[in-house]
DNA sequence: CAGGATCCACCCTGATACTG
DNA sequence: CAGTATCAGGGTGGATCCTG
């Protein structure tokens, strides 16, 4: 998914289009690497920029700024920055908006989590015939 | 949102990446209209490939074809298909695996109706000052 | 009625290089 | 350390035309 989705939402509701409800929903994460953003967030607390990259191997830093960004602006995440010494550091954390998430991200992942373990049981149980 | 997510999520389960579970979820709603085509569907129940044509206005066939064969790859529609005289038709419904994303959709609905009524409430204070 | 085939435009991701 | 700028590549959605 990308932000195709989240473009195609946001011209909607600045058409007035607020018919969109579920959509406007999974823009929050459309974005290939945002769910788990916020999965880090959910479960390893506030972050800074590096701790991401590290996380979310293969990521480029444009697109890992792209992606908080567009958080930030959803109002999902927040950020603070401060410098020590002469280097930069961030740190970034859920707001209470993205606080609200947690459920849906948890369902998603409980909802996936068990459709892949019906799955890899179905595979084993073909490869055991 | 495309399926840029869905194929990369694709390609992690076929690499034995099975840490993927939120994306998994997303992948099977990951496509521009798929989330409304489910909506229909639990609010309609199962409806031909012309009511989609109605409901889901500017959708081209083709793309509508796309995307419910993905859910149906995805095993969450099955699809009926019969002839009356030389025409064609078909009736496409949620599976007993679909079914199970109800509940989430319908968290997703909720979710965006209760932030979109917070934002135009705001905005609505704003243009009162 | 359903839907496959083609061509095109857009845009997101990724890689690299540069800056405060 | 934390970005931004630029360029290339790949993929999806959209429009149109054709078929069973």
């Amino acid at each position: 998914m990308s932000d195709h989705f989240r473009n195609a939402v946001i011209k909607k509701l600045n058409n007035g289009d607020f018919d969109c409800t579920k959509e406007f929903t999974v823009s929050m994460f459309s974005g290939k690497h945002k769910l788990l953003i916020l999965w880090i967030l959910i479960n390893d607390g506030p972050q800074g920029f590096s701790y991401f990259m590290k996380r979310l191997k293969g990521i480029s830093k444009k697109v890992l700024s792209n992606q908080l960004n567009e958080l930030i602006g959803d109002q999902i995440v927040s950020k603070r920055e401060y410098l020590s010494g002469k280097v930069h550091h961030t740190e970034y954390q859920l707001t209470d908006i993205g606080q609200t998430l947690i459920p849906i991200v948890i369902a998603l992942n409980d909802w996936g989590e068990n459709r892949l373990k019906q799955v890899s049981l179905v595979k084993k149980f073909n490869n055991d015939l």
